[in-house]
DNA sequence: CATTTAAATTATTATATTCTAATAATAGTT
DNA sequence: AACTATTATTAGAATATAATAATTTAAATG
């Protein structure tokens, strides 16, 4: 596994898993926190705080913190036009 | 590891490899076979073989045979539109 | 038909990813 | 300040992915 690893590769690496895409069509509607996300989609607190980091990191998603909670929102739109090309 | 497998992640996950996005990008132009292909990456013969039979089985590309040699060509059009969407 | 060439497949090893559970950190609340 | 709620982080085990090397298959050529 020696393949230098690219910008691109990385971007479509953190969209192609099926719960980080659960979250962005969730996101698209509008931004929600954590604990929102998680009933929504019924998986564990640190798995989904963890695909959020994720998406994150590659500065597809923004945060910010509102009372006790952190709200998630779509940063890079880029992201929802490939999932819409995937789609038709 | 227990999430339903989707398409959608499935697709993403064949373009999501450096080496892959570069035989996409290879075969934007026209296409080769997999020697040729080989060649201009300057990767093991299996290696080649084997990220092609990923982007094939997804149906991202198609083979034909001519002579002695397998030529794939780019099939779904779709999945350079997402590289480029990513490049913008 | 033996040989070469092109490509696919298989087995193996190394690495990466993902999930769970446990714990820590960070606010807010009483 | 103790308590609670929310989120993040860490460690570990299970699974998945990727590269190499070796082998096999298939077709073309001498």
């Amino acid at each position: 596994m020696d393949q230098e690893k690219t910008v691109q590769a990385e971007y479509l690496k953190a969209l192609a898993h099926p719960t980080r895409i659960r979250i962005l069509e969730l996101l698209d509607e509008e931004g929600r926190c954590v604990t929102n996300i998680g009933e929504k989609l019924d998986l564990k607190q640190s798995n989904i705080s963890q695909h959020l980091g994720i998406l994150r990191s590659r500065g597809i998603l923004s945060l910010r913190r509102e009372g006790g909670h952190s709200i998630y929102c779509i940063k890079d739109t880029r992201a929802l036009k490939i999932l819409k090309l995937i789609k038709s």
